[in-house]
DNA sequence: GTGCGATTGTGAACAGAGGCACAAGCTTCT
DNA sequence: AGAAGCTTGTGCCTCTGTTCACAATCGCAC
């Protein structure tokens, strides 16, 4: 099945950058070869899934051996389109933002940080890491000089479709949105959010319960 | 299906919390009653989706005319065990934890900060918010005195597993975890976890590639 | 060169989630 | 009271995703 183009499947796209993450793991480790038993362990998934992943890329393990980890690393990198660096702005310095821009772990994974936009005049002209907050009036030529492709929305929740609206405009075509509230875009863009305390209401749930109508059996979640 | 006490689908608690977000913002605009259709445009979901989630907690909504309001939010509210506030603990208190540590988003939600804790010298005995980190070594006293039940791990990916560890030892029964590692949780112990720098990478396959052997047709994503 | 233990890649069965379409049931209007 | 018009709740079908289990294949030892 290798080279066919057929799309990957989404929950397996989910899943590739975690194994991603477990392969560079490993080569720092100085492990040269793994099997899918012992990288679905350390990646928290079934072994079959893993393999069925991977496969999905091409035959890219060796029977009877395992996966070469580098070899594997280049292959979901290419896969992933990771091969080249991506420049991401963030809009909205809020705490939040501000955590996002200082984060460390974008520009290490190929996604440097390239500028930083708000309105507030206070953040406006704030220096972060490297970087001098821009005020959002000047998106659009920022973004194509950058050559951006992606924006990290972590405005107030009632900003944020509005400057996703606007940063579509300017050419992105990637949007993680952080702020607490639905965005819509439209086709060709590609779009996930994240809420946080989303998040811990959904733990809730599977909290254990003993006061009241639901029975106390645990659920698990992933 | 009222109170018949089997578990709602993974999918549909992933959601619900969402719906509620969306009552939320209803409720504050004065709306008193919603139907399906309009809720699930409001979620960015399936009406016919939105309506089975619902039923799952039994039949709260009017044919005819829809589901009012305030009743859905207090019936998805319990649902998630949210009537009741629920401490939470940060662990970690670097660029992340800190922003975490301020997002006002938790305590609005039902989720207060209860405790910080970190291990760094610099970082312990610093205030944020109202909080002053304490060590981590005092942990199991405060997580007793507060009942907190719920930990955010924001430490380094290398101390992950070990923190979520003693937080479980300490009597934390739900963990969400942003360090970029897996962790891995007993029995009885809820666990999601949330990779910043994965967002990115799942959005990058998304990206119009024209580049090489992959077809350019766009897929959206969730 | 032959056999053996290990591991991949995948067909097939299974489970879970999604979505259509419609009957059931409510409200309102006449 | 009866009819009309919505909207919910859900049976059923489809599709996606997961898991099992095994044949195909590899490296290595002898």
């Amino acid at each position: 099945m290798a080279e066919d183009g057929l799309q990957v499947p989404a929950a397996s796209v989910a899943r590739l950058p975690l194994y991603l993450r477990c392969l560079e793991a490993l080569c720092a480790d100085g492990v040269a070869t793994v099997s899918s038993s012992r990288l679905a362990e350390l990646a928290g998934v079934n072994a079959a899934k893993l393999r069925k992943d991977l496969s999905h890329l091409g035959s890219y393990g060796t029977r009877g051996v395992g996966y070469e980890v580098i070899n594997l690393t280049h292959e979901i990198q290419r896969e992933l389109g990771l091969d080249e660096q991506s420049p991401v702005i963030v809009v909205g310095l809020g705490n939040l933002g501000q955590a996002l821009a200082k984060h460390g772990g974008f520009g290490d994974r190929g996604f440097p940080i390239a500028a930083l936009f708000d309105v507030q005049p206070d953040i406006v002209g704030m220096q972060i890491g490297d970087l001098i907050v821009a005020h959002f009036d000047d998106l659009a030529g920022i973004v194509a000089h950058y050559k951006a492709r992606t924006a990290i929305i972590s405005t107030p929740a009632d900003a944020a479709q509005q400057v996703t609206d606007d940063v579509i405009a300017a050419g992105i075509t990637s949007v993680l949105n952080f702020a607490p509230t639905v965005v819509q875009v439209g086709e060709g863009v590609a779009l996930r959010q994240v809420d946080l305390a989303l998040e811990l209401q959904i733990l809730s749930y599977y909290q254990p319960r003993s006061d009241s109508e639901r029975d106390t059996k645990l659920r698990l979640s992933v």
